[in-house]
DNA sequence: CATACCGTATGATTTGGATCATTTTATTGC
DNA sequence: GCAATAAAATGATCCAAATCATACGGTATG
C-alpha cells in the first residue's frame, strides 16, 4: 500500500452507479481531500469487524468481498471492479465492516471520508437516491443468492457463479477466455462449495466440453450449455 | 379482503423506522388518498413477479415474506410486524416484486400510492435518509443469513429461527410464549430445513427441556441454553 | 538448487439431512 | 358430530457433497 497522484473524480471517466449524474462541482468537491493507495493482488482493504471512516471507490483493479463464518471457512458475497464502491453499507448504518475486501488483482483504491460523503448525501438528492437504488439492487441480489444457495445443487451453482464472473468482468481479446483470474477455492467460495467439490465440478464441465481450463484461465468454450447448466429461470 | 375506516399516519401509534421523524404534515400529506384493507391469516397480500404501485405498512397484524424456488419449495427471508414496511425494495429498483407477502395473522394492511410516496421521497431529505437505513440493515440481515445458512448446523439454525421469533414478535403475557404462531414448516422454511427435519429438531429441543411445545404455541423454557445451541458470535 | 509451500487433481469414506412411507393427532367445513 | 383435510410425529432408506487422504506440478524463498 503506498500513495500516488490522486485521481480527480471530475474527470474520471469510470462508469460509476452511485456518483452518476451529479454535477462536475459536486464531484470535484467529493474529491477534495481525498485520498488514493494502490493495493497489490491479495492484499486487504479492509477487514470484517472494522470501523469504516469513508468510502473506497475503485479507480483500478478487482476486489472480493468476503465473510468469515465461525468455523474460518470463507464466503465470497460479492465482486467488484473499476468504478465500483465500497463500504457504504456499514459508513451508512454506522456499523462495523461486515465483510473483509480484498485485492485480487494489483488495485488503485480511492478513499472518500465519511464527513464529505455525508455530508454531500445530506445535501444533493440526487446522491441519495443513486444511494438508495444501490442498496436495493444489492438487497435484490443477496436474497436471490440465498435461494440459489439454498435450492440449486453443486454444478448449477458452479455454472452460475462462471456467468457471474462473465457478466461482472468480461472477457479477455479473444471474446471467451474470463478476464478476471481466482483461485478454484475462491470460485468454490463464490457457489459455496468446497475446494475439492469446485475442482471436480470444474474438471466435468472441461471434460463435456463447456469450459477449457488453462491453469488458471477460465474459456467458455460452450456458452448455451453453460447457461442451459446454471438452470437459471430469470 | 374488505375495506374498513382508513387509520391516518399523523396520529398512527405505531413505531415505524420509516416515517419516524417526519413532521405531523409530512405524514398527513402520505395518508391523503392512502388505502386500507384487511387480509384473513393465510391470505396473499402481494405475489411474487407482480409490479408493485405503492408501499404497503402493517398497521396490525403479522405477515411474511418468501419467495418461491425452481421446485417450488419456500423461503421465508423475512418477518414483519405492526409498523413495518414492505414493497419498498421492488418499487424502488422499478422492478417487480420478488417475495410474495402472506398474512401469518388477521391484518390490517394500509396502502401509500407510489406516487405520493416517490414524491415525498424526493422532497424529503429526512425520508431518504431512513430509507437507506432501512435498507442497509435489510441488507446486512440478508447477507449474515446467507453465512448463518451455509455454515451453521440445522439444530443451530432452527435455534437461530427461535430466538429471531422472540426478537421479532417477542412473549406472551408469561413472558415466555412466543407471540406469534407459525407451523413447523413455515419454521422450517425460515431455519431453511424440510418439514420433517424441522419437527424432529423441534421435538429433539423439547425432549432436552430447552421448548414447551403446546400444539402450536412454543415456550421458551431454557434461553441461556437456547442462545447457547444456536452458537451466535455477534 | 533444494526445501517448502501452494494449487490442482483424484480416489475412498463418511455423514447430515433429504426423501419416502406410514401413523397419529388437530382443524375445518358441512 | 362426523367426514375430510391439514399438521405433527416418527421410522427407514438414500444420496450429494463434505471430509479425509495422497500425489504431483509449479514457483517462490532462503
Amino acid at each position: 500500500m503506498s500513495n500516488l497522484k490522486i485521481p480527480s473524480c471530475d474527470n474520471c471517466t469510470n462508469h460509476n452507479d452511485l456518483f452518476c449524474g451529479l454535477t462536475l462541482n459536486d464531484r470535484k468537491e467529493l474529491s477534495e481531500n481525498k485520498g488514493s493507495n494502490v493495493f497489490k493482488s491479495g492484499h486487504t482493504i479492509f477487514y470484517e469487524g472494522n470501523q469504516p471512516h469513508g468510502i473506497y471507490c475503485i479507480h483500478k483493479g478487482k476486489v472480493k468481498l468476503s465473510k468469515l463464518g465461525a468455523d474460518g471457512k470463507e464466503q465470497i458475497i460479492r465482486l467488484a471492479g473499476k468504478g465500483e464502491v465500497l463500504g457504504y453499507r456499514s459508513l451508512l448504518s454506522n456499523s462495523s465492516y461486515d465483510a473483509t475486501a480484498t485485492a485480487i488483482e494489483d488495485c488503485e483504491v480511492c478513499h472518500i471520508s465519511r464527513g464529505s460523503f455525508m455530508k454531500k448525501m445530506g445535501e444533493n438528492g440526487r446522491l441519495a437516491f443513486n444511494m438508495i437504488q444501490l442498496l436495493s439492487d444489492n438487497l435484490k441480489e443477496s436474497e436471490d443468492k440465498l435461494i440459489s444457495i439454498t435450492q440449486k445443487t453443486v454444478r448449477e451453482r458452479i455454472a452460475q457463479a462462471i456467468l457471474l464472473l462473465k457478466t461482472k468482468f468480461g472477457f479477455e481479446e479473444d471474446g471467451a477466455t474470463l478476464a478476471v483470474v481466482l483461485t478454484r477455492r475462491e470460485i468454490g467460495e463464490i457457489a459455496n462449495v468446497t475446494t475439492e467439490t469446485s475442482i471436480r465440478t470444474l474438471s466435468e464441465l472441461k471434460k463435456e466440453g463447456v469450459l477449457e481450463l488453462n491453469q488458471k484461465k477460465i474459456k467458455i468454450a460452450d456458452m448455451k450449455q453453460l447457461i442451459f447448466i446454471a438452470n437459471l429461470e430469470d
